[in-house]
RNA sequence: GGAGGGAUGGCAGAGCGGUUGAAUGCGGCGGUCUUGAAAACCGUUAGCCCGCAAGGGCUCGUAGGUUCAAAUCCUACUCCCUCCGCCA
């Protein structure tokens, strides 16, 4: 959410970054409804105001026990006129509130002008494809070979666009998990959380997920909770409504979670094998930061996410998101995308954004500065640190030897009984 | 699921219709004293909104209601605690 007063000084600004984003919202019409209520609620305040003074006056004449009926009389009316103003400013700030939530965040200077995806700018290239001497097999051919998934069982049990790990395959995904988490605990100082896969609305308003994109969760009706399409929604909103001390900033917090997403309408080739499922696992980076750090700390937190692909020994790149591809809350995003020789194509697998104050503001989540006493919104950041599923391609297909077998990367031996490759179990 | 109790400032805790945005204690900050510290004493210490300012208004879990007037009375909801039942 945007700060009023700051559309109001910066109109102009505000009305590029919509037309940047491809978003047509008239600021001029809720410059106006502010307009409107800022007279109601100065008339509603001096009305209030006299009222407070009358009030006192009967307080003092009943306790010297004097007659008080025409006072009472009085402050009658004037009190049905101020509920009457109340309803008047009530509705306005309804109103109000529910534009503000759909505008989406003020883009950083440095984000790529663009109307989609095709602005993108690479920032750079890290590893190469893998250049093969033998026939590519796509990771639905692997799983199947070495037994790590079986979709059909999953169609079956659920639909489809969800994955059954079976065997290995579910050993080979946790241990891919365990080692991210020791990564970001261990080595980038984040702490651990483990939070409720299902929240409610506030939470889901709070990241800015609602009101806009309520189509795109799964929700459970009889009790208005919603499956959580990313970690990213219960941790930042755990601090929602508080104030930290400047001292306890930054925050890191690392979270493994599953992840629900309907993609109403998403069918086509990307939705074949598991490019785009219903639910996946990943694991999460959030951080609670001083504005003035808030951009150092982002390319530290994209530094995390690099620095799990080169552990996992896969190439990857890195795109600055154009204003018309960047996600609403976003100020400034970078995806990092892993090359799939199966499918021949970069898939994304983490998405590392600056949100500045924009969910601050909706979860109301501040901190004390320390020289000045004064509250203040602090800014979040958030980054997969890694996304699962397409890792999972990933790593089978550019991993693959001629026979089948997938060789592992040294940092996750570990986390397998020390095997070096995946073979076909019998 | 059933029965009862509760939600007040950073924390603890009073107030239960009227000059109460809120006693008191703890904590925090500033000062006096001290070579320094502790103790003692004095002062200070919520957030939000409108306004250039002066100033004004709002907020005692949330939302409604009663009243000239609500932290205080009524209703619903949320959360917490205790007991019973059920159960990973």
């Amino acid at each position: 959410m945007l700060d009023l007063k700051f559309i109001r000084e910066n109109s102009k600004r505000v009305e590029d970054a919509l037309k940047n984003r491809n978003v047509r919202l008239d600021v001029n019409e809720l410059l106006k409804l502010d307009s409107q209520r800022r007279a109601f609620l100065t008339e509603l305040e001096n009305l209030r105001h006299d009222k407070r003074k009358e009030s006192d006056e009967i307080a003092k004449l009943k306790t010297q026990g004097k007659p008080i009926e025409n006072e009472v009389a009085a402050l009658k009316t004037v009190s049905e006129r101020e509920s009457e103003l109340e309803q008047k400013l009530a509705e306005l700030e309804r109103q109000i509130k529910d534009f503000l939530l759909l505008i989406p965040n003020v883009t950083h200077p440095s984000v790529p002008t663009g109307a989609d995806a095709a602005a993108n700018q690479v920032v750079r290239v890290v590893g190469e494809p893998r250049k093969f001497d033998f026939p590519v097999r796509t990771h639905l051919e692997l799983g199947e070979y070495l037994k790590l998934i079986d979709l059909p069982r999953a169609a079956k049990i659920s639909g489809s666009g969800f994955v059954l790990f079976t065997g290995q395959g579910a050993r080979f995904e946790r241990a891919m998990i365990n080692f991210l988490l020791d990564l970001h605990t261990k080595e980038h100082g984040y702490t651990e959380l483990s939070p409720p896969f299902l929240v409610n609305r506030a939470s889901m308003t709070g990241t800015g997920q609602l009101p806009k994109l309520e189509a795109d969760m799964y929700r459970l009706k009889d009790d208005d909770l919603f499956l959580i399409p990313t970690a990213e929604v219960p941790v930042t909103n755990i601090h929602a409504n508080e104030v930290f001390e400047e001292s306890d900033l930054p925050k890191y917090y690392t979270a493994y979670s599953a992840c629900f997403r309907r993609e109403a309408g998403s069918y086509g080739k990307e939705t074949k094998g598991m490019t785009r499922v219903h639910q996946f696992d990943k694991v999460e980076l959030v951080k609670f930061v001083q504005p003035e750090t808030s951009y150092d700390e982002l390319e530290k937190l994209v530094g995390n996410a690099e620095r799990a692909l080169q552990k996992l020994e896969l190439p990857y790149r890195i795109l600055a998101l154009s204003t018309g591809d960047i996600s609403f809350a976003a100020a400034k995003c970078y995806d990092i995308e892993v090359w799939s020789p199966g499918l021949q194509t970069w898939l994304e697998c983490s998405s590392c954004s600056n949100f500045e104050d924009f969910q601050a503001r909706r979860a109301n989540i501040r901190y004390r500065q320390a020289a000045t006493k004064r509250v203040n919104f602090v800014h979040t950041l958030n980054g997969s640190g890694l996304g699962m599923a397409r890792i999972f391609i990933a790593m089978l297909e550019h991993h693959q030897n001629a026979d089948g077998t997938v060789t592992l990367p040294k940092a996750l031996r570990p986390y397998l009984d020390g095997a070096e490759r995946l073979v076909p179990q019998f």
